[in-house]
DNA sequence: ATTATTTTGTGAAGCTTTTCACATAAGCCG
DNA sequence: CGGCTTATGTGAAAAGCTTCACAAAATAAT
């Protein structure tokens, strides 16, 4: 007897959960313009994609469309921050109060969507105790600990690379599963752990690279 | 008569070119550890890849290495910068003087590798004229002229999502041909201007997508 | 109520990227 | 120098991802 369908654990891949984020912030920004209804046709033009990959996208989760209509913009959006996991709250915390950490704590789309930073910590003594957006900076000595008082689920790293494997190491200790690296090192996690890296200087050598050999760009009728 | 091999624009992908930044900064460490030569295993294994990508991806470009041996150190490191276009300075200009803005100003890796911010503009009147980090920040009023002036090359957009179209614009009248956009947005640009989008709430869901999912990861062997 | 129109959802085809596997070349050692 | 080891470079196979194309479903129109 062999099962009709096993519904467990298919991958999905990389670029559909990115272009899942691009529909929510389009959609975001379709309810602002007051449609009710969007077509993959539409949803496409807006992140220059075409409309049987945004179909293909939704299909891999359910059926959230109406044929001859389109997508209910409103309940799509809703459905989308469902399977992204970003319909509730998110304790994250923050190593590394400097340049790029502090304005991680300000920085607006990490708020808008439930990532909420609640702890901030640094090395530095002068800031250590001090106040930082209305949260104190407290001393990463006692990372592991607080990390699990203050039963934070997302450590953000933004410390120099030199030092991000002992801050990484003792965020596993705390039982964190989740870590968003800025640091331009390859961080060693055991398998449950799951890291992303945020490389900015990726992207200006992705621009370098294309205008010194000018470089086709992806076809997109 | 066929010619035997036309060598032109033939597309290399984008996660190549990500590669090759990566392993662009494997070299940089390697140099420092004093290794004279590396084997595509060890490469694939700084970077948690495989070894047959490494090499795959060298050879879009030509054969770098010594079978039996690796490939030389510092010889590969100048190679990929060649081929990446940062063997030269970038006249780079920062839009937008905000959080992110001026913590890209003084972050380490643009500037190693040769990626000079040399103007900075803003619209708040309580900031232009005022020197951030060394750089006197311009009126945003005068972006299309100084952009020429200055030789920019390329422009970073660190603004509010709602008036980067209107920034873009005026830096695309500038004739510049490369973007890198912080703003949470699809920037509408002529066919030649090359966009490259930072969006850093992504990888956040990504994170949050793959806990509330358990989602596997690619296996890695 | 029938026909025309729109647009989804999805197998299958097509294309791209990754991995495999092996011939080939270089170094090393006795 | 000849055999052994190491590790590249690369066609070919495999896997993965995107696009095509069309049946199905819903609305709109007459």
């Amino acid at each position: 007897m062999e099962p009709t369908e096993r519904l467990g654990k298919k991958r999905i891949s990389e670029s559909t959960i990115h272009r899942l984020s691009l529909y929510y912030r389009t959609l975001s920004m379709l309810e602002k313009e007051n449609y009710e209804t969007v077509s993959s046709k539409e949803l496409a033009k807006r992140e220059k994609l075409t409309p049987a990959q945004v179909r293909k996208d939704l299909s891999f989760f359910g059926t959230f469309g109406t044929r001859g209509l389109g997508y209910p913009v409103i309940e799509l959006k809703k459905q989308i921050a469902t399977i992204l996991g970003i319909d509730r709250q998110w304790r994250v915390a923050l190593v590394g109060v400097g340049n790029i950490g502090s304005a991680l704590v300000s920085y607006k789309e990490f708020s808008r969507q439930d990532f909420h930073i609640v702890k901030l910590f640094d090395n530095d003594q002068r800031k250590i105790g001090s106040n930082h957006k209305g949260i104190v900076i407290s001393d990463i000595k006692n990372l592991q600990t607080e990390l699990q008082e203050a039963k934070i689920e997302i450590v953000i790293i933004a410390v120099p690379a030199a030092v991000a494997q002992y801050i990484v190491d003792d965020v596993v200790k705390a039982n964190i599963k989740a870590i968003l690296n800025f640091a331009p090192v390859n961080l060693k996690v055991p398998d449950d752990v799951y890291v992303r890296n945020e490389n900015m200087s990726m992207e200006l050598e992705y621009l370098s690279f294309a205008m010194v050999n000018e470089h086709p760009k992806k076809k997109l009728k």
